[in-house]
DNA sequence: GGAATAGTCATTGGATCCAAGGATCCAAAG
DNA sequence: CTTTGGATCCTTGGATCCAATGACTATTCC
């Protein structure tokens, strides 16, 4: 699927914003000024409008009409709902996978997986790229460039950073995500598709739904002051 | 799922252009150059590029740099991707309204495929418009908004009035389609979730399918002249 | 006569300019 | 002291201007 790449600069700059919402240095909720970030980026307002219009489209951000642009604050239902439907999406992925990956291919699933087993050291956010990692592998092994490109834009509407914070406050939810991955490695080996799309679906919800907790305490704690 | 609608002229822009393209009035491979639609919609074309920036990133056109852009031709292996895609999520929908469908839904369902039962008169485009309001009806009696979000982005990716000629140059398909709506109401009324989504991914796969040989004889007959 | 190159043209991309609208702050009145 | 009304300011939205680049054509050389 050849990416079409409407213009260099502005998808660029779509992509340097969206990076710096994802690692949360620009945090939830906060507002982004068009002028701001053009004079960060040293380019003028024209691109950065485009490129906050990109990102409002991802559902990223919100705009509100001459009122300017805030990163999107997920409600816990609306991170649920998401996550059903990557569920199904990637469990979908998963059962594509079973009769078109090789062994290197499953090779390479375990060499990923093998970075987060419990115990190993972790730098910061590498549990998350390692956790990307497997599910990207899985993507390209499914065969379905459009299947993977919906589960890209929908991984895209919420900051990456959260689910890192997920898995790094929880060693619990650490070691029970690894465990995940191992079942879902062992039902492609064994050629179980119904097995494959279960595993990784009761997977993909059970990430959701630390997820949407997480938001849950956060806006208690915010309505608290 | 409050629409933050950055600014009401872009989006009836990318609108009016949308429908434009759906409508068939602007054919699939044509050549959009922002002067001629800013003109023909009164507007400058710092609005009109927004909007066709917001339609690539849907996918209905392409965009490539410094070349201007093209209502995007679809290949038919990329409608057979996207046709699977849609048919596992329209699948999810119909599975989740089996448990949440009343009465009054179902007599819905069945009004609005009765339109177009074997034999009725119908008008141009009729019998798409009924076709669609089948299915939305479905999407929001399941009950996740993200989930009839998804499918109306990936219903977006091809022009309307394709499907509307599939449907109307073939009285065989016409009718096929209505004993496949009338199978999924079946499955939903007799509160057989597995039947329902079962049904509803056949049915879906069968249209994706109708569409992609009509791209197929399509190229064909572009390619010979 | 054909092909290659240079020059012109048409169209997009980015910057700047101007208008419009909402929020905030201050003052005045109840 | 509180509330309401107005004025000012800040930020976004749309229009216009200028630069850059790819396409088309004509001319010249082989």
């Amino acid at each position: 699927m050849a990416k079409p790449s409407a213009s260099a600069l502005v998808d660029d700059t779509a992509a340097e914003i969206r990076a710096r919402i994802m690692s949360g240095e620009i945090p939830i909720g906060a507002q982004l000024r068009q002028d701001d970030l053009a004079k960060s980026l040293g380019i003028s307002r024209t691109p950065v409008r485009e490129a906050l219009r990109q990102l409002q489209a991802g559902g990223l951000i919100e705009v509100m009409p001459r009122r300017g642009a805030v990163v999107r604050v997920p409600a816990p239902w609306d991170v649920r709902e998401t996550y059903e439907v990557r569920a199904e999406l990637e469990g979908m992925a998963c059962e594509r996978a079973v009769s078109r990956i090789t062994g290197d291919g499953l090779r390479e699933l375990r060499r990923a997986n093998d970075a987060v087993r419990p115990g190993a050291i972790l730098s910061a956010g590498s549990s998350t790229a390692a956790n990307d990692e497997f599910h990207t592998l899985i993507h390209g092994v499914a065969g379905n460039e459009r299947l993977a490109k919906v589960i890209r834009e929908i991984n895209e509407a919420f900051p990456r950073n959260v689910s890192a914070l997920v898995l790094q406050d929880n060693p619990r939810h650490r070691e029970d995500n690894f465990h995940e991955h191992e079942r879902i490695i062992a039902a492609l080996e064994a050629e179980d598709a119904e097995t494959a799309r279960r595993e990784m679906r009761a997977h993909v919800l059970s990430a959701g739904e630390q997820l949407a907790r997480w938001y849950e305490r956060r806006s208690a704690t915010v309505f608290k002051g």
